[in-house]
DNA sequence: CTAGGGTTAG
């Protein structure tokens, strides 16, 4: 055996930390005769990846000599698990620094959710590679700062896949669903080729917008680039088939994909679930369980909403007190609103408040508003009273509770409390969701709020064709209902927004522009509405 | 030897 020189020592240690068999490689790393930066940066970073950071500090003060790669992976040491304040002042006072160094601490910020340091940070750097530019804006996506992040987006002469990406991610995540569309297409047309992240929230804007064509189209991109063989690409896929109401393609999709993960057996369970198809879920559940697959906080959230949503309260139970008992799952908040949810709908209101008074943890708001729909669908104006003081301590601002409440007045009959509610409803300016709706045609989106046709370019023809609906209807007997309307507009402004309600939009346009024969599907609000065209 | 981006939920 010859003896071991200086780059096969360096190898090994590689390969060693690569592998993660940290204990083996520091083995090796001591009994290496001459250590130099680079030997030792490595091993130092080896324990910095393993979150083993004491270690690495030793390493690193014992170095006879430090280049900026070691200040740099010490300070990533740091960021990535969490202590800040050693990575800064290691940041502070190291000889010199290159765009990696500055990379490292800005994404420790960002991490940590400090956006105010991380934009400090950001203004404050020499240069700004592409990558520091990229993790600012997801850092600002995910602080709702979709500007911000378009901003940082716009001024950047270089761009990479990822630049893209980060770009779509932020405009996905804040609901802006259709520059999300035109941004991928944007890329497309550029030349940059789709990665991972970018046809992920592609596929989740298609869920959102529930737009099938787009959907299928992404999933034959998919399988050019082969990326048909990834669970997290695929889960995302399975996902969109269901939000699409497309089970059958879900289903087939899902079967054919091995190895699956948790979070695959977890698309499909709270899939069926989403659509009402309990036993479906529950057998997808039951074949989880056959093939070994350990459930997760999540999986219960899918079983318990298909038992609550069909009405299986004996299930239900049995499975939640077996997550407690036997399963390494702890019930989180969110697994008592699943519970209350169960109960509730069951019409058993007062044990659903009896659990949330028990529980071990703090009701938050989805807890509270779930009674609340309890309370609605069984017409208990006490408890929903109490629900609904619950729900404005901790969502001061939002209209839901008052809408609720005062819907809750009416069917019960109380007809002067639900009428100060609507006065005061519209006394002050609470966030009242409005309404829109869309239909896909020619490969676009085309989006429709109740009060503005007048934006779209086509409004003429639509008006026309509103009228001549309205005329129709009219012929056939049809009286305009607007009982489905929140009660917090007057008649006259009500008729109106009937009149030009979103759908109604969203239809006339369909009527207009897809060939006959075809069905138009109007998406409105995360449900999908078919009509089948006769005009 | 050091920097960025990903899936499932009520």
């Amino acid at each position: 055996m010859p003896e071991r020189n200086h780059v096969s020592y360096t190898v090994m240690l590689g390969g060693f930390i690569d592998a993660g068999r940290l204990d083996e490689a520091g083995k090796l790393f001591d009994e290496m005769p001459d250590k130099d930066v680079v030997a030792r940066t490595a091993m130092l970073s080896g324990y910095c990846q393993a979150g083993r950071i004491a270690e690495a500090r030793l390493l690193f003060d014992d170095m006879p000599k430090r280049n900026v790669v070691s200040w740099t992976a010490m300070i990533s040491g740091y960021s990535q698990n969490g202590k800040l304040n050693l990575a800064r002042k290691l940041f502070e006072v190291m000889p010199d620094r290159n765009e990696v160094s500055w990379t490292a601490m800005l994404v420790g910020y960002i991490q940590a959710g400090h956006i105010e340091d991380a934009e400090q940070l950001f203004n404050a750097m020499p240069e700004h590679p592409v990558a520091a530019c990229n993790a600012m804006m997801v850092g600002f996506g995910q602080r709702g700062m979709v500007d911000a992040a378009k901003a940082v987006f716009e001024r950047m002469q270089e761009k990479d896949d990822g630049t893209w990406s980060a770009m779509i991610k932020a405009y996905e995540q804040n609901e802006f669903l259709i520059e999300a569309l035109s941004t991928f297409r944007d890329m497309s047309w550029r030349g940059v080729r789709p990665n991972y992240p970018s046809v992920i929230s592609i596929l989740t804007v298609c869920s959102a917008l529930a737009i099938l064509n787009y959907g299928r189209e992404v999933h034959a991109a998919m399988l050019r680039c082969s990326f048909d063989m990834d669970v997290s690409a695929v889960s995302a896929l399975i996902t969109m088939y269901i939000k699409c109401g497309n089970l059958d393609k879900a289903n087939r999709v899902f079967n054919m994909f091995e190895p699956k993960d948790v979070v695959m057996w977890n698309s499909m369970i709270t899939g069926y679930a989403q659509h009402g198809l309990g036993e479906e879920a529950l057998g997808v559940f039951n074949d989880m369980t056959i093939a070994g697959m350990a459930p997760d906080g999540i999986t219960y959230i899918g079983v318990l909403t298909a038992c609550s949503y069909t009405g299986k309260v004996k299930v239900g139970r049995e499975i939640f007190n077996s997550m407690c008992k036997d399963s390494a799952i702890r019930p989180g908040a969110e697994h008592y609103s699943c519970m209350v949810d169960l109960l509730g709908r069951a019409g058993l209101v007062d044990e659903a408040l009896d659990l949330i008074k028990n529980m071990p943890v703090e009701a938050d708001a989805i807890i509270w508003g779930a009674l609340m729909g309890a309370c609605r669908m069984h017409k208990n104006a006490e408890i929903a009273e109490l629900a609904a003081k619950k729900l404005l301590e901790l969502e001061p601002e939002s209209a839901g509770p008052y809408v609720l409440l005062s819907h809750i007045y009416t069917s019960t009959g109380r007809w002067e409390d639900a009428s100060k509610m609507r006065k005061f409803i519209s006394s002050r300016n609470l966030n009242k969701s409005t309404g829109c709706s869309w239909i896909e045609y020619d490969k676009r989106v085309h989006l429709f709020t109740s009060g503005d046709i007048l934006a779209h370019p086509e409004h003429a023809i639509i008006l026309k064709m509103l009228e001549k609906l309205d005329g129709l209807l009219m012929e056939s007997g049809y009286s305009a209902d607007g009982s489905f309307v929140l009660h917090d507009i007057d008649e006259e402004q009500k008729l109106h927004s009937l009149r030009y309600h979103s759908e109604r939009q969203a239809v006339a346009y369909g009527l207009l522009k897809v060939p006959e024969g075809m069905p138009i599907r109007v998406m409105k609000n995360l449900r999908v509405g078919n009509h089948t065209q006769r005009c």
